[in-house]
DNA sequence: GCCGCAGTGAACGTTTATGTTTATTATTGA
DNA sequence: TCAATAATAAACATAAACGTTCACTGCGGC
């Protein structure tokens, strides 16, 4: 049971109680009761929180890696494109939604949960521009396809059509619907009927 | 300064805390503090959390009424029925917001809150039943519209289109296009184009 | 073979909040 | 007016978590 052996087992408590209670509800006095280690060992390994928070967060993300733009950046149809992002999102929001919900909680109060998070929210930026774009729409019309997108994008739409009972297949078809929806309206005032 | 202006005081701060950190991180101290009075004062009026929490509960409730559902429950087209309770909705969502995510973000780990918030939650449920029905589909195209108008209904949602720029005007008009699309789709698979 | 470092075990003082107790001082209402 | 009630003020003991210190033990690499 050496230092590697230690440090591993350190991190694997820590990111276990980020996924069960979130950073900021996780001390330093759990961690080290569930990694069996003495609290002054986790101090050793790791001076303060933001040297915990990046340990964490390198570790997770090789367990669960962003999808890769390159599968759907060079799609040339819009719709299409964007059904083949929203589904690598989403089934990547289903596999790291523990975690990702908790970290998102307390990003606001947390700096340094935000610093750590600051590349993840560059990417979804990033391919929401790339998924606004391309729709044959402007102006105020272009605004809203940006907007959908961005809401199709977001965890939390996930979360919520998830627990509305549908599959990541359907939610990904309601929203490219929502979207094609809205780059296709020429115009549309709210009419009855 | 009697009984009454004490309690009124105590209440008030109680009700800006939970706005700011939320009922989780809301400390007897930090309301003697805020409300100007001793901590046993606190303890006096209300013995344990319970008691505040409906305080705060019933004090919030009064300035933030939920929409009553009758303005919308007599209006024959689902399209326009939907679109009036958005309507009412998302402007409580606007108003209610700080309160609301704050409660909300809190309630798997508090049962009090858990508790206050069942009627609530009922309330959403009914809301939800009432306007899935009566847009002249059935089966699986049924359950699709219960889950878009779930999703429409829920406060991350509105978050959501809010925080991506969207009017309430806007957001409503969306949702309502989500809605009358699943609703309209006899059975669309996602084809290219 | 032995030096050094990782880890243990135990203690320290500090902070913050908890819920309770006691005594004293207004207030106020019958 | 005066007795009951509200509120203050100050103290208790408790509990968690913090970060730090010290002495020790054992293992591994040089």
């Amino acid at each position: 049971m050496g230092m590697r052996d230690t440090r591993r087992r350190i991190v694997e408590a820590l990111v276990e109680l980020h996924e069960e209670v979130g950073p900021a509800a996780t001390t330093i006095t759990a961690i080290a009761e569930r990694a069996g280690v003495q609290r002054l060992t986790v101090y050793r390994h790791f001076p303060d929180d933001r040297a915990l928070l990046g340990a964490c967060s390198s570790h997770w993300q090789e367990d669960h890696p962003l999808p890769d733009p390159a599968t759907w950046t060079g799609i040339a149809d819009p719709r299409c494109r964007l059904e083949k992002a929203l589904r690598g999102l989403y089934d990547y929001f289903r596999d790291g939604a523990p975690m990702l919900e908790r970290i998102l909680q307390d990003e606001s109060e947390m700096p340094e949960v935000a610093e750590v998070m600051t590349p993840w929210w560059g990417y979804m930026r990033e391919v929401a521009a790339g998924l606004s774009a391309g729709w044959g729409v402007s102006g105020d019309a272009q605004r809203l396809v940006r907007s959908a997108v961005g809401h199709a994008l977001g965890i939390y739409t996930w979360r919520s059509l998830s627990d509305e009972g549908l599959s990541n297949q359907e939610a990904v078809e309601l929203m490219v619907g929502l979207v094609a929806d809205v780059a296709a309206e020429p115009r549309r005032v709210s009419s009855p009927e």
